[in-house]
DNA sequence: ATATCTGCAAAATCTTTGCATTTAA
DNA sequence: TTAAATGCAAAGATTTTGCAGATAT
């Protein structure tokens, strides 16, 4: 199972770097499709999968029950806005330490840990200050 | 759209107090099923719903794509293992302030955060530490 | 009495997969 | 040449929903 070349891989993984908003395979679909008319939903889902098996690619699982992509694959977090949905990225420093807080008390192995915070987004923020003045 | 008693409802939260390994709708469906032969697969998501709503219990996601219930709603972070995929409450710290920590380069407003730990569970570890001895 | 709840089945949503064909190496 | 990738469509898996009948208040 040597890896070819594919021009409809490499669409896709274009496409979510010119992207910050870690989009939905439904997305990629929508969007590659500007570029390859025939290219199938079926062959935008292997490739997501292919891509974040090589580690090339990040699957988001934020609890909205889609899987979300992310090019930039350097450890970071991730927000989720509880209005519009939207997934932004977090300026923050590490707090890879919680795993140790967490194996303080357990008897297993911590070898990480997946964190994403929720509330309000920059633009939701601001929307519902501008309603409430 | 007041509440009616319901001894599906009943079973259900009965069933999942007895619970501490965080059941999926399905499991719950199984259970309940030994007592009411004739519920439906959509009365368990249905009441495992409105419970939730009402914060009776919780919903977790564990990043497998199945929703998995909590009848303990008291903040508690879990476990997941990486090998055999049980879900494991931690007894821990809280790690609240976090949310401080991801506030700071942040516009918008964080109301909380979603955390779970990976790794081996202390069953997973024993069993990978006796093949490798 | 009547609004809620149930069982059933159908549908909705997201994702994976089988297969014949195309394509990269 | 041939192993890998594609397009298409069908199937899987999980969850939601419409509806007619049952049930709690």
């Amino acid at each position: 199972m040597t890896l070819k070349y594919s021009r409809q891989r490499e669409a896709i993984k274009d496409f979510l770097m010119t992207r910050k908003d870690h989009p939905t395979a439904d997305v990629v679909y929508s969007n590659v499709r500007t570029e390859f008319p025939n290219i199938s939903l079926g062959t935008v889902y292997r490739n997501l999968t292919l891509l974040a098996d090589l580690g090339e690619i990040a699957r988001l699982r934020v609890g909205d029950g889609v899987d979300h992509f992310d090019a930039d694959t350097s450890p970071h977090y991730h927000f989720v806005c509880s209005d519009c949905g939207n997934v932004i990225d977090l300026d923050m420093d590490s707090i890879d330490y919680i795993n140790q807080t967490a194996a303080k008390n357990f008897n297993g192995q911590i070898t990480g840990h997946i964190t994403y915070f929720y509330g309000l987004c920059p633009h939701c923020k601001e929307k519902k200050l501008k309603a409430l003045s």
